[in-house]
DNA sequence: CGGCAGTCTTAACCGACCCTTAAGCACGAA
DNA sequence: TTCGTGCTTAAGGGTCGGTTAAGACTGCCG
């Protein structure tokens, strides 16, 4: 589960993150919301969370982005106490929740729960690719007939290829919808989890780009 | 099929509305505890959707005046989510069904129909799943051909699962099921209900989906 | 009041699975 | 052939869920 975290104080910042990461998030963070608006277009993220008080561009701004764009991406807003006008603003312009600084971390945590829970059951749909069908709110694939479940990195990765069939992905790309920015892994796991997944499907799945990265042949 | 809204949200209130109309519901809305219960006692309604904090008379004094009337007319209550004793109050004043805010509507429109097809029929349909009988109305199960009778939670855990085979529960999901969404429980306790759930009758029945949760296959 | 039965949570332990790592092999390009 | 890149395989550490038993709590009955 990747989140996006966008926030300028350091401190509160860090203790975000620190908390979410032994939940199992992987959390990027950003300072200002220039650089969000830009990561947002970009990269993929399951949620964002959006302080509204930022350089370069005001959260409220960055939401609005985010909104006139298709992603249905889930909006969980931060704001100041006494921001009254904020929080009308904020809803306003589509946020699907919002927390008051100062808030308990595990509220926090559950309020996030709850947006991917409805974000997840607000009926995904189902990736198709060759008899294989992914279904990301179960991270469960049916193929042959049979269903299975497959490891959460292994899903992830499948996942990412399979969205648009043709497109190549950079090992970078990859190793980023995986890890996250920062934890880098410096070892061969890339392709280990290609490798289990050729193996439980087909090896042709796959397409080796050398040099490059990986992609799934268009259909 | 005319429901009463009793919400003192505008914004809500209105969003509610406006999402149900289209369903084919007459949804009469109020904004306070007092109106509310002068017309459950004049009007007629198929159901309620009553938030718990109200202006004038509190949703819960709402709930217990039209319980102690004769009317059998289901409420489907609104808390807000740090309400905790909300909804330990609300169960016992008998209110039907929950919904946390915020909510989706999805959901709001599944459990309005569940609500409404159970107040219709007055018995609520056994449920059927390979050679397992539940029977939501006396909490009694059969299985090769004994009736037995399961633990609540037990109950609760199986009941969820069988209603839509093939789907696959969060933990989260379950364990509001078993708990509601403030009380949290920082132990396996879920996993032991499963457990004995498989034991009670056989270990293909509940499903689990590592990394996420469990399911019942789809038959 | 005391004991019993049923329910549920807690905690410890264990096995299975997930993921990374690393070493050696295969294969394509120069 | 040689080098570089990717593939294959297996081992290990960590995490997750399963299993089991003990104890708290409740309601019931003597």
């Amino acid at each position: 589960m990747r989140l996006l975290l966008v926030e300028d104080d350091p401190a509160l910042g860090e203790g975000i993150r620190a908390a979410l990461k032994p939940e199992g998030y992987t959390v990027d963070w950003l300072l200002d919301g220039l650089s969000a608006v830009h990561a947002i277009e970009q990269e993929s993220f399951d949620l964002v969370i959006l302080d509204l008080g930022l350089p370069r561009l005001d959260g409220l701004q960055v939401l609005k982005r985010v909104r006139s764009g298709k992603h249905q991406l889930p909006v969980l807003v931060l704001t100041a106490r006494d921001a009254t006008g904020d929080r009308i603003a904020g809803l306003d312009a589509g946020a699907d929740d919002y927390l008051v600084k100062p808030f308990d971390v595990a509220e926090l945590k559950a309020r996030l729960r709850a947006l991917l829970r409805r974000s997840f059951n607000r009926s995904e749909p189902l990736l198709e690719y060759r008899g294989i069908v992914l279904d990301p709110s179960s991270q469960l694939v049916t193929w042959q007939g049979q269903s299975l479940s497959l490891p959460r990195k292994e899903f992830l990765l499948l996942h990412e290829l399979l969205v648009q069939p043709g497109r190549v992905l950079t090992r970078d790309r990859l190793q980023q919808v995986l890890y996250g920015w920062d934890e880098e892994v410096e070892s061969n796991a890339l392709e280990v989890h290609v490798h289990h997944l050729r193996k439980k499907f087909f090896p042709e799945l796959i397409r080796t780009v050398r040099g490059v990265g990986y992609m799934a042949e268009k259909a």
